[in-house]
RNA sequence: GGCCCGUUGGUGAAGUGGUUCAACACACAUGCCUUUCACGCAUGCAUUCAUGGGUUCAAAUCCCGUACGGGUCACCA
């Protein structure tokens, strides 16, 4: 028997050969330097921010050369694949803003002219390569069972040797085709396994775009390629999709890194052009003085769904995820306000290279409260009303009833070169504002805090004699200032706080102490945006209603 | 255990042999400004780059060892 008859007696339903899958896909018609790169999930759940940001800093680099970002799905394994795993991946993808050029665009169906995009779809294609390394005496089914495949294990590890299915532990490897056919023909199930070229006492050199050289014994493992049923392991199918479709750069997880050596020796075997890797460090999390890798199951931060639920804007998330990419972005952010993310060039020797970055929430809060605080308040207003639509109905109904008065309270010191940063996400905004509404102010238990005044006559005496002698809705801002000052002289308090510094045992207080009354009686906090604005929206008549709880 | 990678302040980091090299940002602290808060401004926060040696006139930067941390060694990706 022949080799290739042997091949097809091994892999008998292939339709087409590996040169017909050679032909089907051409060359892509790009740019010298264009980036051809993917987003490769296996659909086993949510995707976590680890993937968000290799898939993300894969966009970018992507997008930036002018290349091609696809989607494709890695459901080799089919005991761990979830049901609707590809709709999933890609409505939080979608959420994120993140968007494919080809691959799948929901559970069965896709867009793109080098497809299949799920791997379970690409069966033929990986048993046509198969079929051509066994012609070409370059792999061999093998029947090592399980407890086989321990057993060698143990013996390796009882006298400290290496592990694995490599030189004279292969033994499958040296069988005749006519034992294979034999036991075949019994019904032992089989997997096929490359001969591996390699010599572990030589070294091959990963140029690794982020970690740079990196220098290994090279691979002498025997590699499963094809499992038992049929599909491909991830080493094989990575060699043959991103080959077929023209990936020129592979962004991963540094958990690959060890694998790396054995990839390329799998592109060289098949006669491919090696891709380019860059290896990405996780994310960690501070855990008690010690880090450790951010967990989907411990952290709720590390889950794409928290941000939505949340309501931190995704823009946020994707300005902080560009500076973990590349740590210059920040500077120059500042240096082009206004700027967006796509007009930066990232740059992978800029990437760190470290053991990986602690995923740090309160910098994200500092850049969403930067982001946000540059927003029209329209609209900061539209994106609340549609984070409250979903998850903070009585709000989103009760913004929806005073849509201008809102956008007015959003409004306050915002479009100024310096504006306000109250909101790090959007269900902030209710905690920050909600005394501007009666329906959660009236009929309410309020517990009021007036800093330094603290006796009742005198606060009651503030608010009347404020109300009832000063206040003029009228009134400009710097008008209606003197009016307080007006009122702190006629009270004995020190309209001018560095007379007040300078005597401070000759007034009752000062300015601050009588303004901090006015808005505490107003909004119970001492903590609040511009009172003359405040004061303003809520209307002399509600002032007086307010106001009329201390009489 | 074998192999690989990493280690700069509370955090992210810049810096790869010497001209301010310990930037910048977050956080924190103090002060100023101010009708509160927020903003802003000012100042402070690593005499030292895990550690021990070595090379050099000169090292965070190069070399070797040690410690610690991470990854990997599946018919999972």
């Amino acid at each position: 028997m022949t080799n290739k008859e042997f091949a097809e007696f091994l892999l008998p339903d292939v339709e087409h050969d590996w040169e017909y899958y050679e032909n089907l896909y051409p060359e892509r018609n790009l740019d010298d330097n264009a980036i051809v790169t993917r987003y490769a999930p296996s659909p086993t759940g949510l995707p976590h921010m680890g993937n968000l940001l290799s898939g993300f800093m894969a966009y970018c680099f992507a997008k930036q050369s002018n290349g091609v970002y696809f989607l494709r799905i890695e459901d080799t394994d089919t005991e761990r694949t979830v049901e609707n795993g590809v709709s999933k991946i890609l409505d939080i993808m979608k959420d994120f803003d993140i968007t494919f050029d080809e691959g799948m665009i929901n559970d069965t169906d896709e867009v793109g002219s080098y497809g299949p995009y799920m791997q379970s779809k690409r069966k033929d294609i990986y048993q046509a390569y198969a079929r051509k390394l066994i012609e070409e005496d370059k792999a061999y089914p093998s029947f090592a069972s399980k407890e086989e495949l321990d057993e060698i294990r143990e013996f390796q590890e009882s006298t400290k040797q290496r592990l694995g299915y490599y030189g004279r532990y292969a033994k499958d490897r040296h069988m005749t085709k006519e034992e294979a056919i034999e036991r075949i023909n019994n019904g032992e199930k089989f997997v096929i396994r490359m001969k591996s070229p390699g010599d572990f006492f030589k070294t091959v050199i990963i140029n690794d775009l982020i970690k740079g050289k990196i220098e290994m014994p090279e691979n002498d493992i025997d590699e499963v390629i094809i499992k038992k049923d049929g599909l491909p392991t991830y080493h094989f199918a990575h060699a043959i999709d991103d080959h077929l479709m023209h990936t020129t750069h592979v962004i991963r997880g540094d958990e690959w890194v060890s694998s790396t050596a054995k990839h390329l020796q799998i592109f060289d075997v098949l006669g491919f052009k090696h891709v380019k890797y860059a290896h990405l460090a996780p994310l960690l999390k501070n855990d008690n003085g010690t880090k450790r890798k951010l967990s989907k199951r411990k952290d709720p931060e590390a889950g794409l769904v928290y941000y939505i639920e949340e309501g931190i804007p995704v823009e946020a998330v994707k300005l902080y995820l560009a500076t973990i990419i590349n740590s210059n972005f920040e500077a120059w952010l500042d240096a082009n306000p206004g700027a967006s993310i796509s007009d930066f060039k990232f740059d992978f020797k800029k990437v760190g290279s470290s053991g990986g970055a602690i995923y740090d929430m309160e910098k994200l809060t500092n850049i969403s409260k930067n982001y946000l605080s540059r927003l029209k308040a329209t609209d900061v207003y539209d994106r609340v009303l549609n984070w409250a639509n979903t998850y903070d109905k009585d709000f989103a109904s009760l913004i929806s009833k005073y849509k201008d008065y809102t956008i007015s309270i959003l409004n306050i010191e915002r479009e100024q070169k310096k504006p306000r940063k109250d909101f790090a996400k959007y269900s902030d905004v209710s905690n920050s504002i909600w005394y501007m509404y009666d329906e959660l102010f009236d009929n309410k238990e309020l517990s009021y805090d007036f800093k330094n005044i603290t006796d009742k006559e005198e606060i009651k005496n503030i608010l009347s004699t404020y109300i009832d002698k000063y206040y003029d809705e009228a009134d400009d801002k710097d008008t209606w200032f003197n009016k307080i000052k007006s009122l702190c002289d006629e009270l004995g308090y020190a309209s001018d706080m560095k007379a007040y510094k300078a005597n401070p045992d000759s007034f009752k207080g000062n300015v601050a102490d009588v303004s901090t009354v006015i808005r505490v009686a107003l909004t119970t906090s001492s903590m609040t945006p511009d009172l003359y604005e405040l004061l303003r929206l809520i209307g002399k008549t509600r002032i007086i209603k307010r106001f009329s709880r201390f009489y």
